[in-house]
DNA sequence: CCTTAGGTACGACTTCGATAGTACCTTGGC
DNA sequence: GCCAAGGTACTATCGAAGTCGTACCTAAGG
């Protein structure tokens, strides 16, 4: 394949599909694992994602349906980062998130 | 009956269980609805639910149990209000979601 | 007192989402 | 060329959540 995973038009999110993603803590803490990095893209399997691979797959599809992330898949391990366009569309939401969660628990 | 329902402290209100409530279509929109208006008490006659009886009662436990709104029974009608201790504990959420979402859609 | 309106509690049904197992694919290294 | 690592697609399972019907409750008004 190697290429780039097809994600909704930024304007086409519902807000249900958002907050859905977000409600998840698995998915969040990703999310917010994400915006604690750089912009750039980083290896799926540099996050906590303590569940099977195919459920692995299945967080990171709903967290693209949702606007949130962009992936590419490299063959042989595959890389995400936040779309840039995701704050303007739904401004302050991120930000409200993380500013809700105890930072992390390590 | 005729008394206050039952609501959890503030601060043990979980994220993941607000992001859920807020997650539902319907209930977003009385929650929205709820900001709309003054922040006295207001009937759980007066908002749009185009559901079963028992299952509205379902909807605004949910809120409740998520700390978004505080409840009172008055026997043949029930209260509704915001906690108004909600924008403290996750500041910036509910105004996120104002912004993310069309004014109404009648 | 009786009726009605609004609402809760409980149980049943149904749909949806999280999870995992298996088969298969692709890149990279030996 | 072969194999291992990372990942997807598909399917199945299981529990949670949304929905509703029924029985019952309470306050308000005639």
């Amino acid at each position: 394949m190697a290429g780039d995973f097809p994600i909704p038009e930024i304007g086409e999110v519902r807000l249900d599909d958002v907050l859905s993603a977000l409600a998840d803590p698995l998915r969040r803490g990703v999310v917010l694992d994400l915006m604690g990095r750089d912009d750039g893209e980083h290896p799926c399997s540099s996050f906590t994602l303590p569940r099977a691979k195919s459920t692995r797959t299945h967080h990171w599809r709903v967290l693209r349906q949702a606007g949130i992330v962009h992936q590419r898949d490299g063959g042989n391990g595959s890389f995400v980062r936040l779309r840039p366009e995701f704050g303007a569309r739904f401004p302050g939401l991120l930000d409200a998130v993380r500013a809700a969660e105890p930072p992390a628990t390590p």
